[in-house]
DNA sequence: TAATTGACCGGAG
DNA sequence: ACTCCGGCCAATT
């Protein structure tokens, strides 16, 4: 069984991501090659294969803000990981025309 | 096997 | 700024 090619792209492009940026799950899609499947990647960082360390904490929504409701357990880990790099949270929303992220 | 669900997105009202 | 809607498509029920 062979992982899929946009599943492997996801992944390098999602290690590629610098400490201190975040980009959003359709810009993550579209940068592996399938614009319109923001779900899938959804679904692939929900279902992170036990060993990975991918940081999913550096994805967002293209609206700059977790996917978690605000005040859930991982939405204040995620915040908390992210001001850790330096993002600064404006309320519960990143600023992505500063720290938005594209290769 | 069919229906539902979901760590989404962009446009419309 | 907010809600509603259609499209996307794999995993789950």
């Amino acid at each position: 069984m062979k992982t899929d090619d946009f599943t492997i792209r996801v992944y390098t492009l999602l290690h590629a991501i610098p400490a201190g940026r975040v980009t959003s799950y359709g810009g993550l899609a579209a940068m592996a090659g399938h614009a319109g499947r923001a779900r899938m990647v959804g679904a692939i960082l929900r279902r992170l294969p036990p060993g990975s360390h991918l940081p999913w904490h550096r994805v967002v929504t293209a609206s700059g803000k977790p996917a978690f409701p605000a005040g859930s357990d991982a939405f204040n880990q995620q915040k908390g990981l992210l001001e850790a790099e330096g993002v600064v949270f404006a309320g519960a929303r990143v600023n992505l025309k500063v720290f938005g992220w594209q290769p």
